[in-house]
DNA sequence: TGCTATAGTATACAAAAAGATACTATTGGA
DNA sequence: TCCAATAGTATCTTTTTGTATACTATAGCA
């Protein structure tokens, strides 16, 4: 890494990422492929259908996931990974991998603490 | 990545990197070495002394970087990454190498909207 | 006729993140 | 005696995110 920060593009994939559900409903996608907007609102208790749809519309306007609506009553949409999206997995993935280390890292320092209060 | 939602831990590794000058702080820790305060915030042109001090404080908490103080007037003070904050390369090399595809990609995508509209 | 299901909008509000600006302590040197 | 340098705090305001709640359209069905 030997690169100025005035060249660093890594707040590109962090914009991307960023939003309490994005990483959720990303990881969810690629897991299960196609999924309709009742579908994803069910797999995440708390989620508002607000927050829901700004979510999806920010990655679909970073063409991360494509969105189909099929012209039915009661209506009918479908949400599901670009191929450019899945380039995201990588990243998903070493987070991911990351984010578990840092759970058991952080218990360390917790029995660290105990030791030393004791 | 055959993981329930419920186990996701990439926001554990979203959480450290989320703001809006970690990223900077990090890659420039990771490139330079140790650094002074007034060297960061040299760097990191429009930054205000408060942002700064504020992501260097949520850093150290979270052991990233380490900060050493010398006892001297005016005072000096010393940042640099811990060996655990180093485990965070990997994640940050894979969101700049996005990044850079991403600038192409959107590069791509205006030259199409121009075709398309003339 | 009125209810259900689905995928949304609209509006108001609360909380978190970021920015602007002013202030502080201390010592060596002019 | 007063100024410069360094690494901060303390407040206040603005902007961005997120939450809560109510409302909409329409085909099919009882």
């Amino acid at each position: 890494m030997e690169r100025k920060p005035d060249n660093c593009r890594v707040e590109d994939a962090l914009g991307i990422l960023v939003g309490k559900w994005k990483p959720i409903i990303l990881l969810y996608l690629l897991q299960e492929g196609t999924k309709r907007f009742s579908e994803l609102k069910r797999n995440m208790p708390g989620i508002t259908q607000k927050m829901l749809t700004k979510q999806l519309r920010e990655l679909e306007d970073e063409d991360i996931i494509r969105r189909v609506v099929y012209p039915q009553v009661p209506p009918k949409v479908e949400y599901s990974m670009t191929d450019y999206g899945r380039s995201l997995e990588p990243i998903l993935e070493a987070m991911h991998e990351w984010g578990e280390k840092h759970t058991e890292h952080k218990a360390k320092e917790e029995q660290n603490q105990l030791k030393s209060s004791s």
